[in-house]
DNA sequence: CGTCTCATACTAATTCATTAGTACGACGAT
DNA sequence: ATCGTCGTACTAATGAATTAGTATGAGACG
């Protein structure tokens, strides 16, 4: 078989993003913003936000006319687990290759540098 | 639609590290060292390996009996365009908030913390 | 030669992800 | 009171990911 993903996919993420950035959301309120960016169904939007509750990423709540949603885990929970999945999927656990990976590809500037640096030091 | 992942999905990465690691292997020898981790039939094996000759990350040569799969590209490529997905797909392409989730999580060992302090001496 | 083994090609079933359409109720404006 | 707007619920279509079964052919071997 095939298991849900346990962390949210591609899409789901993108609306979760928008409803963490606002605290709570109606659908047309994520559908706005989504608009935006790309062309999109407000029934799209409605049903991912509908599977987003059933899987535990969102609550809703009557409030006048539309149900307004709010996230039941904290962006950085729910984002601290999507990393703990890739490094385990990709580096079988271990952070250090994606470290280095991140640190020789050139994607850090040199603020991240500095950032990381401050962040080593506070480690110890 | 739903275009077709350009990274390698959870299953293929899986094969692909067997193929990495072994250089160049059988259908054969990728299902046996599947089977040390879990269940799966050889046709499974064997339609995976030929999705991923569609998609361009293994090649097949006919040698003796049976064909022996090697990868097109080199594990550090591919891997890299994979951290790259995430980073983008997660973090809006900014790899700093994912630094500060792999050092504030623990997930370092003080090994890791040492080799990061090293690698970033070096990008001075 | 007939049978067994192993390999490939083709087909199929299932499940999830993604996108959207249809039916219908509530409500405000005309 | 009817009509248009907005919202929900339900249904559906498509395609990709995953898993495996069936048909079939080539070689090995008694």
């Amino acid at each position: 078989m095939r298991r849900a993903k346990s962390v949210p996919t591609e899409q789901e993420l993108e609306i979760l993003k928008i409803v963490w950035r606002l605290k709570t959301a109606t659908v047309r309120e994520v559908y706005e913003a989504l608009l935006e960016r790309r062309r999109i169904a407000y029934t799209t939007v409605m049903t991912m936000m509908n599977v987003l509750e059933r899987k535990g990423h969102l609550r809703k709540q009557r409030e006048a006319k539309a149900f307004v949603y709010a996230a039941t885990r904290p962006q950085r929970q729910v984002i601290g687990k999507m990393v703990r999945e890739f490094v385990d999927r990709v580096f079988n656990g271990s952070a250090r290759p994606l470290l280095v990976h991140l640190v020789e590809d050139r994607k850090l500037s040199d603020d991240d540098l500095r950032e990381l640096r401050r962040a080593l030091e506070e480690a110890e």
